[in-house]
DNA sequence: CGAGTGAGTTCCCAAAGGAAACCCGCACTG
DNA sequence: CAGTGCGGGTTTCCTTTGGGAACTCACTCG
């Protein structure tokens, strides 16, 4: 099995799915990223196995989505915390709670947040960064980028094109 | 191994990794998503195994994410589309992309969205819904939910208690 | 008639995941 | 000063899953 199919893909996508693109590694995160911190504390939350965990926070940790922090030596204990590009991938938690509040509890979610600007229960929703209007799947069409790959990826730009041919 | 662990947590991201949370099924929802539509033209584009497909396809289906169209009889062939909770779930795919695209290739992404509203190539950010501000992780507080079970998860608890603590 | 296409299914083997036990250094406790 | 507990793992063993490749089936095209 060679786990070197996804990151070697020239797709956004999955480069970041080779970070937490499995059963475990986003909750993990999101343990961490709510301030659940320590090793037993995250595997007793989550109850996977500690092996698994061990490899997980190492995954991370080598992504340098987490950090590892001594609190105190003899004996050396730790505390997993967020980097600046954990927070970025925390989108990612976002997103996929924002869907599992509206799909799997119908609007009565467990964890709701307070958006410290305005002091409101609020949720999150995606937007254009050049107008600021809300943007769903069906109010934007995806183009080739600069580092777009014809040749890596055929059957891709072939959709693009399609795309392109009913957009003009 | 019992797969019920993840959908049994009361949380929105492990239900939603319940449907997208492995390594391939995120992924294979992408080519739907922008319209590779076909077993065959799925499996060269992604290069999985014929048999994970046929099983993630079944899943994606299951979960109301996608349907699975024919296109014609004798012999059956189909199309996989997305449904409108799938739509709702490429907000995820969305938030993946822009992930990778700031971080795996430093903002010369493979593909780029073009907003049918302003007609500018954009990226999403996440707004507040109530005072339209863009959020970012730190800027919005977790708090307890209508649905949040604290026997079911007294270590989410506890951390949420820490945060209350600091945010009075 | 033979080759091709689309959508799977089947078989076998290697890799990943789970459970539970073990380990190590230290700090209390009686 | 032996015993117990805690934090953070590692090790062993066994089950499940994933990959590769070949096979099937129904129809079409040349």
């Amino acid at each position: 099995m060679q786990r070197a199919s996804l990151p070697d893909q020239p797709c956004s996508v999955a480069r970041t799915l080779d970070i937490i693109g499995d059963r475990w590694t986003a909750l993990v995160l999101r343990d961490i990223a709510i301030g659940i911190s320590r090793f037993d504390a995250i595997q007793g939350d989550l109850g996977l196995s500690r092996k698994v965990l061990t490899q997980r926070l190492a995954h991370l940790v080598d992504h340098d989505v987490v950090v590892r922090v001594a609190y105190q030596d003899n004996p050396p204990r730790y505390d997993y915390r967020m980097t600046e590009k954990g927070n970025d991938l925390a989108m990612v938690l976002l997103a996929l709670q924002q869907f599992g509040d509206k799909w799997a509890f119908g609007g009565a979610p467990p964890i709701q947040w307070r958006h410290l600007g305005c002091g409101e229960i609020s949720t999150a929703v995606a937007c254009c960064d050049r107008c600021g209007e809300q943007v769903r799947p069906g109010d934007a069409i995806p183009l080739r980028g600069p580092s777009f790959d014809d040749q890596a990826a055929p059957a891709v730009g072939d959709a693009l094109d399609q795309i392109a041919a009913v957009f003009g």
